[in-house]
DNA sequence: AGCACGCCGACT
DNA sequence: GTCGGCGTGCTC
């Protein structure tokens, strides 16, 4: 017998070994074999009949049975095949850490029965709730959370198995096989549990499928929610998707009928209210307004969150709050301070730093920016009675990133204040519209009716403000396809990043040309020139706009370069949809 | 002739 | 990713 196996390598082809006679291997079971004249660990991908002379042996099972389906690496398949990966790293990098010694399993599910379900997108305020009494009935389920602080809330709350790495390897692994053989109905994971076997009939859930933790950088470099997508297809799985502000790609895919959503009615909303920061952000972090909140929020014996997103550099006209635009992508212009120029991100366009505001003439332009810590000492010198903390969830004044509101439960605080919306809003990247409306919505589902949301900007009538003040999601998502359909972005075309690093400015340079040109004549793609990350840097990039199945246009002309590229000290990374 | 280094292909 | 082969070029 034969055995076929992937590792974590980029290599694009499996490799054969020969299974010794007395030992039982399996389709979806690792192993350790020779390669390179080591020991390494691999992923038997196929076993069959055929002469094993002169194939080297394996030398023995790490998983005493299969850890995944047929369905399982069908599915690491296709992730690493739109990711432009390899099937090992890609398959090995979703699976739980291998044990020390080879413990006895029951091996995984293989049919399943039924038909395709139409995926569903759960966006009222009850979906929580609504979610615990589905999952109360039969059958099994994975419940994919944003991070492991969220799974172990979900997983006390629905007595689950937790498979994400805020548990001990041990334990993680045991309930991946529990979770396997149905000893556990619900399991509860992150992005390191979407392949794990569950008995049919299932149900897959995502929650916070807008979340860009969803898709973190490095491999498997895809968001949780196509991967769960494409799960539910090939096993015939229930797919929940949770969110109270879907993606746009998603909400796009439900008003084109492949998601189904219903439209709750509006209930009980806090009052959304905009500071005007001109003139105020730069010396302190909150305007009269939201200091009035946190008083009379704190008087009432509840908390106030202030909500500080991570600062971009991008460039602020203090008096009537502009932000230069690139003219060609729409995404805001970085600063590049050293040299006084402005970039876009995403095509070659530099200008240089302007003196005065274009739109209104004032002098006060500047990239700005809070952190928590110089919020937190601003805020404690302005109330020095008030407990303020950064971890603590039941200070008067709760302070943190974007982040923070995931762990406050609907109604559980009495404010919210952006700190500074505009560094969401202002940020170099096609979806800081998207980022906006998710983050004032979570603010304001997370504070009582009768309390207030706080945004601080320079932006009071833009379209996502006013869509969270009226309760309004249509009145985001419209003009905001309207803008992606202009300007070609993603649910409309696919994006891809194409970097490198060389050892030298002009070693980089070489490199990204020749992946420049390898894409040349590939038809319906639009490739950006390529950009210099830094000054003088050896880190080039372009970006690639394209069709619905770009990874399979890319995936020929870049292989050379993926798989054996990293000669002369030269290094090509390719990011699929990137956030 | 002998050895260090780096590039490059192979890895079953 | 990691290893080893082999060519280059320097040294003894």
């Amino acid at each position: 017998m034969i055995a076929d196996v992937v590792f974590d390598v980029p290599l694009a082809h499996p490799l054969s070994y020969a299974v010794p006679a007395g030992l039982a291997v399996e389709r979806g079971q690792r192993v350790s074999a020779t390669l390179s004249g080591r020991a390494r660990t691999g992923m038997v991908v196929a076993v069959r009949e055929g002469e094993a002379n002169g194939l080297l042996p394996i030398d023995r099972v790490v998983d005493a049975s299969p850890i995944l389906s047929a369905t399982g690496l069908e599915l690491g398949r296709w992730v690493a095949d739109e990711s432009l990966s390899s099937w090992g790293s890609t398959m090995l990098s979703l699976l739980p850490p291998a044990p020390r010694r080879t413990e006895p399993v029951a091996p995984a599910p293989v049919s399943h029965p039924g038909q395709v379900k139409m995926p569903e997108l759960w966006i009222a305020a009850a979906r929580h709730r609504r979610l615990d009494q589905e999952l109360r009935k039969d059958g099994s389920a994975l419940v994919v959370a944003p991070d492991t602080e969220a799974a172990a809330r979900w997983a006390a709350r629905l007595e689950a198995a937790r498979l994400d790495s805020g548990v001990p390897p041990a334990e993680r692994r045991a309930a991946w096989f529990a979770a396997a053989r149905g000893r556990a109905r619900i399991a509860v994971g992150t992005r390191s549990a979407l392949l794990v076997p569950l008995p049919p009939p299932a149900t897959l859930v995502l929650l916070d499928e807008h979340d860009a933790v969803h898709k973190p950088p490095g491999p498997p470099r895809l968001h949780s929610r196509d991967v769960l997508a494409r799960r539910a297809a090939l096993e015939h799985s229930r797919l929940l998707l949770l969110s109270a502000t879907p993606s746009v790609e998603s909400w796009w895919r439900a008003g084109a009928g492949q998601l189904e959503r219903p439209d709750p009615e509006p209930g009980p909303w806090p009052r959304i209210v905009t500071a005007d920061t001109r003139g105020i952000l730069r010396n302190h972090p909150l305007t009269l307004p939201l200091t009035r909140t946190i008083e009379a929020t704190a008087r009432a014996r509840r908390s106030t969150a202030l909500i500080v997103p991570r600062s971009a550099p991008a460039l602020v006209c203090g008096e009537c709050g502009h932000v230069p635009r690139c003219p060609d992508c729409g995404v805001t212009q970085a600063t590049a301070r050293a040299e006084r120029l402005l970039r876009c991100r995403l095509c070659v366009r530099t200008e240089p730093m302007p003196d005065r505001c274009p739109t209104c003439g004032g002098h006060r332009l500047a990239p700005f920016g809070w952190d928590a810590e110089r919020v937190e000492a601003s805020v404690r010198r302005r109330f020095p009675k008030l407990d303020v903390s950064r971890s603590d969830p039941r200070a008067a004044v709760l302070i943190g990133p974007p982040a923070l509101l995931r762990s406050c439960p609907p109604g559980s605080l009495g404010a919210v204040g952006i700190v500074a919306l505009d560094a969401v809003l202002s940020a170099p990247d096609f979806r800081a519209g998207e980022r906006a409306f998710a983050l004032l919505w979570a603010a304001a589902e997370a504070v009582v009716p009768s309390g207030r949301v706080i945004a601080q900007t320079l932006h009071p009538d833009h379209y996502a403000i006013a869509a969270v003040r009226g309760q309004s999601r249509q009145e985001f998502y419209e003009p905001e396809l309207a803008f992606r359909a202009e300007l070609g972005y993603p649910p409309f075309r696919r994006l891809c990043l194409v970097s490198v690093r060389g050892a030298t400015e002009a070693q980089g340079r070489r490199l990204i040309a020749e992946c420049a040109s390898a894409l040349a004549g590939v038809p319906d793609l639009m490739v950006y020139p390529a950009v210099a990350r830094a000054a003088g840097a050896a880190c080039w990039q372009f970006a690639i706009k394209g069709p619905a199945e770009l990874p399979r246009l890319l995936a020929g002309p870049l292989r050379p370069f993926l798989e054996r590229r990293r000669r002369q000290g030269g290094m090509v990374e390719v990011e699929m949809d990137p956030v």
